[in-house]
DNA sequence: CTGTTAGCGCCTTCAA
DNA sequence: TTGAAGGCGCTAACAG
């Protein structure tokens, strides 16, 4: 009686595999086996041990260990392109968070989110199963560490070799939309996002532009030029802006200095729907009527393009789908790259 | 010659302590203060192992391992009120998880989002260091969970026995801006943020309120029952809607639902900025003028009410801040509970 | 169906 | 300064 009590008392400590066999007079294996393969043991000693153990307030193998030895944990860590501060507040990126999370929750598996500006995936990489990628690291280290981890990697919309990805095809659908806003003669301005590695909202004029072949923007811009191209227009290299993130505060700087132009473009291509929007208000607030003085293009298909007046024209991608998508892939045993559907949504701003 | 290319080709499988401990012929301690504890060898021995780890593609110990030991991970859980997919489409949610985030960058600590609907913290409660737990989490046995964990806890916008919060005065301040709305002999209406169990948007009527004393919906509930305590105003018990999330669609309905009273009520006290906007747009389309025909009042101060016309009346809080504090306390030898500022905003809308 | 054992990869006294 | 050894808590063969 007293040793019980006392035993209870004392006892903060919480439970181990091997304590829990002890007290209930068993071997681990046999607590082990309740616990991860019902069919190793009688049903009736099973739930026996089970509840027991929920008795006592044990809740089943520490994690941890269990992770060191089977060599995997269940947790999968999502990569931003950028700092986590920043992607959560972007529609397009945190869409896609929700895609992956509602996969996860489904494999019962956890979310572990990494920023790209982070140093190194080396203080995750043996606590996860894998990595899905979205978007170029802005942290080039990464995107070398990615390439060589030997861990389950899905890239999405930028790839690495060998690794399977989920993409939209950029580069055609940056084309098809801008095909369809461009005629001859028009005065065409590019507000790129992320085309540079510069961190500040400024022309591009002779910075290269970021390269990494497969990355959206470098996809992006090539489809628009495409489209120039391919209209008999040129490309006054002046014309071309770069903002480092989709927001309106950066986009806003950009629409500001094309409205300072001597001559103002009459076409405005921009490579999301964040920088559009912006753009468009900035033009309207100027005075100027879109479509008439202005025409202006976005990317993305954000719901907020629905709700403003004149809508705006740009590719529709269903982010939430391609966070799913990349999710299931990861939990394929042979994963194939895979292509995202878009469309073209033709609005009122051309 | 031959065997060492060999072995380079042959070498696919990653490298441990006591691999490289024996390849650069010392003992395995001597890694691990190499990477762990630089006072416990010479510079540089220790700067001659760090590159030759470098070299042969060994990054430091294995994180798993080093958890599992030291028994802290470095890995901190952020448990969300609601689904992960929920939960980052809200702009009050993802800013608090910016904070969050900004400060375990700082830290060098990495986030696991973990759901507030999932069954049990037991899937990752071995993995992390703790939790910030934002908001009463939708599954009531991880409150339990929570409560006698014997991790570190930090509470946001709720209490738990012993934990230390970081909160704001939510009844407080929905007496405060209430009152600088209502007026003796208003007919009020309250659409409410999960202020019952329910999953659909409807009238309270006779649901019981959901029972933690401490969470957000309870104490604004009780600051605008307060405010209409002093006014001398009586709420009709069949004025009260529910919203199980702050969205557009949720609150909509409450406000279609609003519209088709006999009598129209003349203030409408909502529990968020997104229903109160909700809210606004149906009444402006329903044709009646804000304020002069309805009072609008919201809460949470997000971005959108200020471009929104006209503007809403509410209580803006920095969300983004209160996940800064939290994530602070939480790397406090002995954190106190703080409440977080906040100010009244006098919009249009009343 | 149950128990024993050898590690998973590491850290940290302790002795040399 | 360095090396040897005992776990951290668990799982998967392998015996029994």
């Amino acid at each position: 009686m007293l040793t019980s009590s006392e035993d209870l008392a004392v006892k903060p400590k919480s439970h181990t595999l091997r304590s829990i066999a002890d007290t209930l007079g068993v071997s681990t294996a046999t607590i082990s086996n309740a616990f991860n393969r019902p069919d190793q043991l009688s049903k009736s000693k099973r739930e026996e041990i089970l509840s027991a153990c929920q008795q006592l307030g044990y809740f089943g193998p520490n994690k941890a260990a269990q992770s060191l030895r089977r060599g995997h944990s269940g947790i999968i860590a999502l990569v931003l392109a950028d700092s986590i501060d920043y992607m959560v507040s972007d529609p397009v990126a945190s869409s896609f968070i929700c895609g992956v999370s509602e996969v996860l929750k489904e494999s019962h598996s956890n979310l572990l989110l990494f920023s790209g500006s982070s140093p190194s995936i080396n203080s995750v990489i043996d606590f996860v199963d894998g990595f899905i990628c979205y978007g170029v690291p802005r942290n080039p280290a990464l995107i070398k560490e990615l390439a060589a981890c030997h861990k389950k990697v899905i890239t999405v919309d930028f790839t690495l070799p060998e690794r399977p990805f989920v993409a939209l095809d950029n580069r055609t659908a940056a084309f098809e939309i801008a095909m369809q806003a461009l005629k001859p003669d028009d005065r065409v301005a590019i507000v790129g996002l992320r085309i540079t590695d510069g961190t500040v909202t400024s022309k591009v004029m002779g910075e290269t532009l970021i390269d990494i072949d497969t990355s959206v923007s470098h996809l992006r811009y090539c489809g628009y030029v495409d489209a120039l191209a391919q209209q008999g227009i040129s490309l006054n290299p002046s014309l071309i802006w770069n903002v480092p993130e989709s927001s309106q505060a950066h986009a806003k700087i950009a629409a500001l200095e094309i409205l300072q132009e001597p001559t103002l473009p009459n076409t405005i291509l921009c490579m999301s729907d964040l920088i559009g929007l912006s753009v468009l208000r900035e033009v309207l607030s100027a005075g100027y009527n879109v479509p008439e003085d202005v025409k202006i293009v976005g990317f993305d298909g954000i719901d907020e393009t629905k709700r403003h007046h004149p809508t705006l024209s740009t590719v529709f991608q269903n982010s939430e789908e391609k966070g799913r998508l990349a999710a299931k892939m990861f939990f394929e045993k042979t994963p194939v790259s895979q292509y995202l559907e878009y469309q073209l949504f033709l609005g009122e701003s051309c």
